[in-house]
RNA sequence: GGGCGGUUAGCUCAGCCGGAAGAGCGCCUCGCUUACACCGAGGAUGGCGGGGGUUCGAAUCCCUCACCGCCCA
């Protein structure tokens, strides 16, 4: 054996299991098996491989090969989404590099390229999952585009047919509608999108204030200074009123300006009107509690086709809404007869002239110099507010008024609330679930129609008169429409629509599949906190209304992976680290086992590559360990059972391993994957490798008695490391799992054990010689006694029950200790140092090599250490309060630590006194 | 503005249904003892963010303040 594992044969491995068929559905299930179903999210299938894919699919893959192991009829179902946006995106900017677009193409010409492009992009993604060890069942991969129209050879599932049904049922059951809304409008998509894909970013920028000259010759008189308690003690007549804005540009489309109802200083103005500026329209000054008084002057400018604030406004009052910008939010002014309308005909064409066309950038300046030349800026101040912008393109999104569809949301929460509140649904840690309910409590209409060309096209057709016919297939539609000609809406759904569909899409819905019926509703959802709107609440929708279920027992949300300030990784900031950059460096399973080890319910993980060390290091440990066994052959002996063996040593670790497995099994029940994997690492690195191994050494001798029992025991221990780590270290588990011993299974599907054996007489023994061992080492170290130095233990007294003890392990203890011999005594002999163990009296006459001054300082601390010790608790036992409120076990135990100490204190006492006599 | 989370050893973090402050990394001192130097042995390091309160007892529960972060307006 090497003395490292060779993380390079990684793939090898998975390679492996692959061949064996190792992750289908349903492998190494026991008869009469219960199901467990995971759903991948599925990742963008243009998309690569990131740290927080890495996160989530380890900690599914822990959970996947757990259950697998015990015999569960596991799915992992795999797959991709379409990523309407981003993947047209990646299609048009190829395009745009040989200075094509997408409207040189026919729309099927386009879809076959996307299609191209979905296939060459899917390995990827695939491809970095199996490298980091993920075990999905991928003969069942499923696509949400699968089975659209134009699909090719290999994608012809039926997620299409899953997705159009959906849209006619809910479209029949009235739960779905198309409207002319604004909308959340990405200029450069030149799409919709859904409130849920605008961020706001804070953004500097400035509060302009306008005047807008009052119509009819009217002024008023404006309040300019105040007393003490806000009482106008000036005014200053005005013919204008001004309003503050952040977006001088939409003031084209202005249709109203508005004051608040109570506020005194427009009370008067009320249903007069002004004359907007460069184009004379003649607009109503109104009244509406939307106006701040307290914020710029307290009156803004009304444009309900370019603010969502305004556009409620408008309706309120029957404003009309002139729409000023093109779908790319250039100003739209040319032949716009809305805009023209009512206005100057003068001022218009100069606008024209002027912006036509232009950025509404560009014309947010021109606006301004205008108003700065013709008098009518009041002033401008610095202003920072918050710009939405698209989440993919990341520029400022504009309102925007046109048709959309929309899926009246508040009717399919209902059933959804109820799931997680009745805990049908559990969402951990719990404190999500506030979180969702405020959500689904105040879910707005979701907007699920997307201007693209790549997507599920939605099943509506029009006739002339533009009536709508919604239906599965334009035949279907056409006899809705009694044979009239039809065209289709060339819109398609966002891609969040279909994923909705995902935990029953993916199982052959609408068709009544087996494993329809089998795996659904899974049983966990493993997920990070970002997507919990965007997917999780829209699953818990679609699922309980089409399936009349919940699509998953759990969700259990993650937290995000952040660099090691604490930023949040991202592309931009280029602090990203890239997890397959990781894996080939440190291996999948490092990488793995920090991820897990760092995965605290609820709080964000910082990854730093020094902890990735720290566990590649621990692969090593583990590699080592089996190395050792080999080296002293150890091989596992079939049915062997550590319960039969007679050494106490034996039966401890016996113990301590089957301990770990119900750790293992309790932490992991519990989403903990912290805890079982540092409880993992605790047992295999503090308790294996550092004792049972050391202690193990003289046991495996070539004379010793205990010497086959000790080698099956080793082999049994390390076979159970290697079942223990496997979920969370899959590949080095394998991989000597394999080396070790020609078996009938491969590790993956290795039974996971669940025997209940411990001894407690063993541990007792082994755990007072280990502490006797430290305690030997520690004083040694601390007295500055030089390493080859061979010192003797004294045994001045020694009960029945430590004698034994000593002398049952006498070698281990000369071994791991440097004592060669052990010496009866009366009396300590001068120059001894007395340890601290139970039950003994025991020393080390280290007259010869001590450092007395060293050690008079050791006694001196560890005396007054106890001594305060000591105080504290003889105060804690003279408190009556204490004694008659606290329970008895609590009271007791502080007893018998007094004691305890006090008994330690005498002794270490008498140790200075001996120390100082020599001195 | 509303909500949520964080503040514990030099760093990254556990512990938080209240009863002796923990891990990993880093650091210091020793050590090539035939599994492992990606190692072994030993060691140092903590007003558990500040201030109040509840309690016999608070890192853990309550209130408050400060700073940091996230989500929603």
């Amino acid at each position: 054996m090497d003395k490292t594992f060779d993380t390079a044969s990684e793939p090898e491995i998975y390679a492996a299991w692959e061949a064996a068929g190792a992750f289908r559905a349903g492998a190494n299930a026991r008869p009469g098996a219960q199901p467990y179903c995971i759903m991948i999210p599925p990742p963008n299938v243009t998309g690569s491989l990131h740290m927080g894919h890495a996160f989530n699919n380890t900690l599914q893959d822990i959970l996947i090969r757990w259950h697998r192991m015990r015999g569960f009829d596991v799915l992992w179902q795999p797959g991709t989404d379409h990523a309407g946006i981003a993947t047209q995106m990646v299609v048009e900017r190829a395009l745009a590099r040989q200075g094509k677009s997408r409207r040189d193409f026919t729309r099927e010409e386009f879809l076959r390229l996307v299609w191209q492009q979905k296939r060459e992009s899917r390995g990827n993604i695939i491809g970095q999952l199996k490298r980091l060890g993920a075990s999905c069942d991928w003969s069942r991969e499923a696509f949400t585009m699968s089975g659209a129209p134009g699909a090719p050879a290999g994608e012809e599932g039926n997620f299409h047919d899953a997705v159009l049904k959906v849209f006619v049922e809910l479209y029949r059951a009235g739960c779905i509608y198309r409207g002319k809304r604004l909308v959340n409008w990405d200029p450069h998509f030149e799409t919709a999108i859904s409130d849920l894909e605008v961020e706001q970013v804070e953004t500097d920028g400035h509060l302009w204030r306008l005047r807008y000259r009052l119509a009819d010759g009217l002024s008023y008189d404006h309040p300019v200074d105040h007393d003490a308690e806000g009482r106008p003690t000036a005014h200053e007549r005005r013919d204008y009123i001004v309003v503050a804005t952040t977006r001088p540009e939409t003031m084209l489309g202005d249709t109203a300006v508005a004051v608040h109802p109570d506020d005194p200083r427009y009370a008067g103005l009320i249903g007069r009107h002004v004359i907007l500026p460069l184009i004379g329209r003649r607009i109503p000054i109104i009244a509406d509690p939307h106006a701040d008084p307290a914020k710029g002057t307290g009156a803004v400018k009304i444009t309900p086709a370019h603010d969502f604030n305004d556009w409620e406004v408008g309706q309120r009052h029957g404003l009309p809404a002139i729409n000023v910008m093109t779908t790319r939010a250039a100003m739209f002014l040319k032949g716009n007869t809305d805009f023209a309308e009512g206005c100057d005909p003068e001022g218009v064409a100069r606008v024209i002239e002027a912006i036509d066309g232009a950025d509404r950038y560009e014309a947010r300046d021109w606006i301004v110099r205008m108003a700065e030349e013709e008098g009518w800026l009041d002033g401008v101040d610095p202003d920072r507010h918050m710009v939405p912008h698209g989440d993919r393109s990341k520029v400022a999104i504009e309102p925007y008024l046109t048709d959309q569809w929309f899926v009246d949301a508040r009717r399919l929460a209902g059933p959804a609330i109820e799931a997680v509140r009745s805990g049908r649904t559990r969402i951990l840690p719990a404190g999500h679930e506030k979180v969702y309910f405020h959500w689904m409590e105040n879910i707005e209409p979701w907007c699920i129609s997307r201007q693209l060309w790549w997507g599920h096209q939605i099943p509506v057709w029009y006739d002339e008169d533009g009536n709508p016919y919604c239906a599965m297939t334009e035949a279907e539609a056409r006899e809705m429409a009694g044979g009239r000609a039809l065209t289709r809406d060339p819109d398609v759904l966002d891609t969040w629509f279909s994923s909705a569909l995902w935990p029953f899409g993916t199982l052959g819905w609408p068709e009544r599949t087996p494993e329809l019926a089998r795996y659904y509703p899974g049983a966990a959802l493993v997920t990070g906190f970002d997507i919990l709107f965007f997917w999780v609440a829209r699953m818990m929708m679609m699922g309980l209304h089409f399936m009349g279920e919940v699509p998953f027992r759990d969700v259990y949300v993650h937290a995000l992976v952040r660099d090691e300030k604490g930023k949040k990784m991202s592309k931009s900031l280029g602090n990203v680290l890239d997890p397959l950059e990781l894996i080939e460096r440190y291996g999948a399973d490092a990488v793995r086992f920090t991820l897990a080890s760092m995965a605290a319910m609820g709080r964000d993980l910082r990854l730093s590559e020094s902890r990735i060390a720290g566990y590649r290091n621990f692969v090593t440990k583990l590699w080592n360990a089996a190395r050792f066994a080999e080296m002293n052959g150890a091989r596992p002996v079939p049915g062997f059972d550590p319960a039969t063996a007679r050494d106490p040593l034996n039966r401890w670790i016996a113990g301590e391993t089957n301990r770990a497995r119900a750790m293992v099994d309790a932490a992991l029940s519990a989403y903990r994957f912290n805890d079982a994997a540092g409880g993992l690492y605790a047992f295999v690195w503090g308790r294996v490798c550092d004792w049972y191994l050391e202690l193990a050494k003289p046991l495996l001798a070539e004379d010793h008695p205990a010497r086959e029992e000790t080698r099956a025991t080793l082999a049994w221990v390390i076979d159970r490391c290697l079942i223990l780590l496997h979920p969370f270290m899959p590949f080095v588990t394998e991989a000597l799992w394999g080396q070790i011993a020609p078996r009938p299974k491969m590790l993956i599907h290795a039974d996971w054990p669940a025997e209940d054996f411990a001894d407690p007489a063993a541990d007792a023994e082994i755990g007072w010689v280990i502490a006797l061992i430290e305690e030997i080492r520690s004083l040694r170290a601390e007295l500055n006694v030089p390493p080859a130095a061979q010192v003797p233990l004294v045994v001045v007294e020694a009960g029945a029950e430590a004698a034994a003890r000593l002398a049952a392990n006498a070698a281990l203890i000369g071994r791991l200790a440097r004592v060669p011999e052990m010496i009866r005594a009366d009396a300590p002999p001068r120059g001894a140092v007395t340890l601290t163990v139970s039950g003994a009296v025991l020393c080390l006459p280290l007259a010869g090599h001590v450092d007395l001054a060293a050690e008079r300082a050791r006694l001196a601390k560890a005396v007054t250490r106890l001594e305060r010790e000591i105080a504290g608790l003889d105060a804690k036992l003279a408190n009556p309060a204490f004694l008659s409120r606290a329970p008895e076990e609590v009271v007791e135990e502080q007893r018998r630590r007094l004691a305890d100490a006090r008994a330690e204190a005498d002794r270490l006492r008498a140790a200075l006194a001996r120390v100082e006599a020599m001195a």
